[in-house]
DNA sequence: AACTTCGTGGTACGGTCGTATCACGAAAGC
DNA sequence: GCTTTCGTGATACGACCGTACCACGAAGTT
């Protein structure tokens, strides 16, 4: 056999220009030619290591979460060694809210697949199911320690509240995308609730 | 002159033909052939009256905030005369839920133009941004008004929260739309939120 | 009655898009 | 060292899309 080339690894790059192109002038606009030019590849590259553009694609949804989750994982990491359930919360709702290029990105590309998979078949809808009933389980989880530690309002309902905490952060991540509302107004918003749910003692 | 015909109805129709096919086959995938077949016209008759592919998009969404603006009045006059305010935010909330045919089609289309406004800088974001506020302002002024008559939390930030309902109405539309939640619970926990700022016993 | 103007249909054109085909160099196995 | 297989490039093909063009009937005006 020949150069033996990472497949896998090459799928990545390639990924990554979809994202990068498709965050620049939208997921609808996107071509083959397009991330090809992006990715610094032939077309005949594209269509190689992906066969068909809906492979190319829902490889960009499952690499889209991927390095979101890493990304949620690095927040959590960076909050410091032991953090509380209040912080670890917090991390967990700010991280989606588009404050740089790439959660900008992802939250535009999310929601385009989102919208897509309603009437695309084709197009995996089982993310948007599974990845938000997990983040869902993790705050009610965290809700729930906090009560059992005396850190939070024993009287309020943990998997009610991790829906509506969440609900908020997805809407006022897309009203920061399309201008409406910027980031400091949309923080406070969700620290209100949190120190509602907590307590604003705890913020530790 | 020949015919004289209403050429905003059948502007109208057109639009309407849009928003069906939309709805049936998402945003990205209608062409002007199929908005043609759809309200029973030439293709021609689509290009006479709107003469751009762009045009017919704009007024697509146009039509689309009047009949979804419609159907909110329709909704509130519904809740009897001289509602309470609490019924009245109710109603507000509930309408933007995709409970039936047409509430899900607009949801999925608003969300689709708002996604495409970031992207492209040809259609207009401001839909996204002014009729938000104005939901918003109608709502602040509606927790307020029951502050005032000893209906709510007087300890409520009446804003805070009016942005809180309808980020949290938002994102439960959406994960409905997906398939992630039913009706019911999203109901449910807008209730909740409703019984927290009026008050449990103030449901009229 | 001739003329003008509006509404409507059919069809052609240029471009782009996803995909398929042909070609060729480079490396590993016999 | 020849062959086979993998990686890569260039290009062609068929379909579709938005738009433009041409033609014609129908209804008012003069």
């Amino acid at each position: 056999m020949p150069k033996r080339v990472d497949h896998e690894e090459r799928r990545a790059q390639i990924a990554e220009a979809l994202v990068r192109v498709a965050g620049r002038r939208g997921l609808h606009a996107v071509g083959m030619r397009d991330v090809a030019a992006e990715a610094g590849v032939s077309l005949r590259l594209v269509q190689y290591y992906f066969e068909t553009k809906e492979k190319l694609l829902h490889y960009g949804l499952r690499h889209l979460a991927d390095r979101f989750t890493a990304r949620v994982g690095a927040r959590l990491r960076a909050v410091g060694p032991e953090p509380g359930p209040r912080a670890t919360a917090e991390a967990l709702l700010l991280v989606s809210l588009p404050t740089d290029e790439e959660s900008r990105r992802f939250h535009l590309l999310w929601t385009s697949y989102a919208v897509l998979s309603v009437t695309d078949e084709k197009l995996a809808a089982q993310p948007f199911v599974a990845d938000p009933d997990a983040a869902e389980d993790a705050l009610t989880g965290l809700i729930r320690q906090a009560q059992d530690a005396g850190l939070a309002d024993p009287g309020a309902d943990a998997r009610t509240e991790a829906i509506s905490l969440l609900a908020m952060a997805a809407t006022l991540g897309t009203s920061i995308l399309v201008g409406q509302r910027d980031v400091a107004s949309a923080t406070a918003v969700l620290h209100h609730h949190l120190d509602r749910i907590f307590g604003p003692a705890g913020k530790g």
